[in-house]
DNA sequence: GTATGTGCAAAGGTTTTGCCCCAAC
DNA sequence: GTTGGGGCAAAACCTTTGCACATAC
């Protein structure tokens, strides 16, 4: 089966795309990933970790790194690298970049054709062909800019 | 003194910098920043260790870490999340980008006036004061490309 | 001489792995 | 019934910290 990248596909396409690498579908998979796609967030593996619990009580942190692992792998995942130490995971939902306050640590996403285009144009330059890419801006957010002036 | 950013600072004025806020020029900070400078590359705190070792054998990794922490700190290093689980620093030498080969790990520079126009004009739609932007592209370069179709 | 800096060792935090039992197919 | 998946505990990995000694100023 193909999935559109960018395309987040249905509960459905997810189990059938799990059976046709000879995946299973079990209920840890099931919260994980409802987890990352309600949440719309960026969870660090710990936090889903803390929120899968309240469904799958006897989850463990190794299983919840090794079906982040799966789904990266299925594209429906993508790990970021923001500020701080942490991994963080959010749904795969089209390309979409970021804007950190360095502050308050919030997280804008935004989208940017311009910047698409002019990425596979550098790429072209330079004789490599993207499959991923990633822009984010640090600074400071509206609120905090003005209460580090007072 | 100031250094503007993107200006690398010759020995000296790092010299200068470092007494205006009390810190001390020594064997080991002078081998590491010229490491990181000679090398150009995107170096892990332990590659930098090992080559460091060369000149200042009884070098301890936390003397690495803390180093770089205070390079951060005067903008002569910046700290980046490339690929992998590790932090890698390089030389502060202006705003420049970096384009990453999913496949050799080869990571190639670019810089691009575009890139940094758009991404004001972005953060001033979302209200947010840039500080720091990181644009990276992965995929594959030419010649792992060839390699990876035969 | 006096702080600041260093080495060493230990702690810290996050992610990965091994092993054996369990459950999805 | 098979085989992939999960829980647990331990290991691995990278980075940070505490402390006593060394050294740049």
């Amino acid at each position: 089966m193909i999935v559109t990248r960018g395309e987040r596909p249905r509960p459905g396409q997810v189990a059938a795309l799990l059976q046709e690498r000879g995946n299973r579908v079990t209920p840890q998979r099931r919260a994980i990933l409802r987890i990352i796609e309600e949440q719309g967030g960026h969870l660090s593996a710990d936090e889903i970790y803390y929120l899968a619990r309240k469904e799958v009580p006897r989850l463990s942190l190794s299983t919840v790194y090794r079906t982040l692992e799966l789904l990266k792998d299925l594209d429906l995942v993508s790990e970021l690298h923001l500020a701080g130490s942490r991994y963080r995971y959010e749904a795969q939902s089209g390309e979409h970049q970021h804007l950190v306050c360095l502050a308050c640590g919030r997280v804008i996403e935004f989208q940017c054709a311009h910047c698409a285009e002019m990425h596979q144009r550098l790429a072209d330059q330079h004789g490599l062909k993207i499959t991923g890419s990633r822009v984010e801006l640090f600074g400071y957010c509206e609120e905090c800019s003005t209460t580090r002036n007072d």
